[in-house]
DNA sequence: CTGAAAGCGCTTACAG
DNA sequence: CTGAAAGCGCTTACAG
């Protein structure tokens, strides 16, 4: 059998309240009485059942995460940054996934109508900010971690200096005297995207874009492609490494060596940045303080804070490896 | 105000008896009286309340997974197939790291006494094998994702074909006609390096033996060491990816040409595998299957099934790129 | 400083 | 086929 708060009561002489005023040192308790109590709890290993706690208190002091997939490069770093924090205050992390479409969403939002946790952390998973939105403003607590740059309106959530880091993208290959840069997008539909490319050709303005999706295959073809229709360039700015690493593939298929012919920059620094050859240059995308930053406003927001309707923004940082010293 | 099984009785004209019987279809309910019942939770957006269902049944439905880590490469695709599976069968997952040392496994081990979840699944963290197995002993129904070969006895785990792939990556070796391989193992004392060790040496036998620590410099100083002694080898059996990435620089930067003059074979199959130069030929380790089948077993465990005392294997496959044609 | 009692939102014998 | 009542393990006015 479970040790019950009714077993402590017993064995130390007192009544169920009294315990439950030594546990959350709430009230005044006799110093003698509470230290009788405290001797019992240690003694018979008691630990306050989260489930009877929760309906008591009317909530779970459980955050959930929704994310759109686990496989992600970068996402090893959001999750660890979330859960660390939440850990560190006691909280538990509920955590859900968009992987299997409808039946996911739908798992999902019964498990919030279901009060399982107080508090939503969202990576945002495609077509589904409205949902999210709907939920903040029935009452749920909610932060967005905002990496495509959605930047809904009034709405709390952590997001990354996208221009600034095309901006220092360009101004790194500027110093190098890069003049002629080809830069290879993500989705035109994603704010991040839009933000790095503008960011980027403020500082050195080019003509040579290519949209790609963020995939190795579509960095490498549109490198061949430019090679192909013979167009001189001799850097490549890359939303996110991944893509910069199928640059690369076809540069060095191409015989261009990397730098000097063409330097090459990422987005991202995900950890396989540093083992490309030649190692990457790259953008930092500060994933896991993201996640503590989000988890955090969470927990303060949980906690009566009130949540800030600005977005709160964290400054990326160019790397520079060898692909573009 | 949330809506109650309370509202949907009198609503329905019915007892909260009546209603939990519909929802959970447990005993004899008349059609007509049924079918009221569901429209009126319908119109309600009725959804029971998990942490009440949860202190009824004495249960959370909810599972619990420890992990030492969440950023290491091929944690996502474990993770991944765990929630798709947890979720499919309506489960929520609660999720903690030991990342931070001590003060993690305090917090976890409070939410197993607060009977937070149900089960447990665990990517066995450092030192952390007998607490877990302690855990199962009194009761929690646990399940290891044994990936480094702890093998510990009558515990349900699942585990890959360490060995096995070890083997393979010598068959393939041989057949390329290599016969002076280097291996570069994991830290000795894992289970999973001895098979892997053991396995590959047994096909290919070898006293080119450097024991590394799974990291790209450890990859990178056995390479260089061996250079340097002038000894002579032609192929490279590393014990993950990211010690292979980093043989494959140092070869490379010694002008050694892979797979020419040098064939290169590493385990785990990475996202990274694919986007090294030359791309990285490898032993594929299930990580996605380990998750789900993990899964599976626990929940099976969880609805009365008796538990596998043999550790449930799942078998590696060698992926060939061009690093070892 | 302390306790009896009601209540959180469900489930489950028990009785009919 | 249906319902009244007790119980899951806590918290929280309320009263003293």
């Amino acid at each position: 059998m479970r040790v019950t708060i009714a077993d402590v009561a017993r064995q130390a002489g007192v009544s169920k309240t009294t315990v439950s005023r030594v546990i959350n040192t709430k009230g005044e308790v006799d110093r003698s009485t509470a230290a009788r109590v405290r001797a019992v709890i240690a003694q018979l290993g008691y630990v306050p059942s989260s489930g009877a706690v929760g309906l008591a208190r009317g909530s779970s002091r459980t955050v959930g995460m929704l994310v759109p997939s686990l496989t992600w490069p970068w996402m090893g770093e959001v999750l660890q940054g979330v859960v660390d924090t939440i850990e560190a205050a006691g909280y538990g992390l509920l955590l859900f996934t968009c992987n299997r479409g409808a039946e996911s969403v739908e798992h999902f939002t019964t498990q919030v109508s279901a009060r399982a946790f107080d508090g939503l952390l969202v990576v945002e998973p495609e077509n589904t900010l409205d949902t999210i939105i709907g939920l903040h403003h029935k009452g749920l607590p909610v932060v967005l971690i905002d990496d495509r740059g959605s930047h809904p309106e009034d709405f709390p959530s952590v997001v990354t200096t996208n221009r600034e880091g095309g901006a220092s993208a360009a101004r790194h290959l500027l110093a190098d005297g890069r003049r002629r840069p080809l830069v290879i997008t993500g989705p035109s539909h994603f704010g991040c995207v839009r933000d790095r490319l503008s960011g980027f050709r403020e500082v050195l303005p080019t003509d040579l874009v290519v949209v790609g999706d963020f995939t190795e295959l579509s960095g490498r073809l549109a490198v061949e492609k430019l090679l192909a229709g013979e167009v001189a360039f001799d850097a490549v700015f890359a939303h996110n490494d991944i893509s910069a690493a199928g640059a690369m593939r076809a540069l060095r298929a191409a015989g261009r060596s990397v730098p000097d012919d063409i330097a090459v920059v990422g987005f991202d620094n995900i950890p396989m940045a540093r083992h490309t050859e030649p190692p990457l240059t790259t953008v930092h995308q500060p994933a896991r303080e993201m996640g503590e930053t989000a988890a955090t406003m969470l927990l303060g927001h949980l906690g009566g804070a009130s949540a800030p309707d600005e977005p709160v923004v964290l400054p990326t940082e160019l790397i520079v490896r060898k692909s573009a010293p």
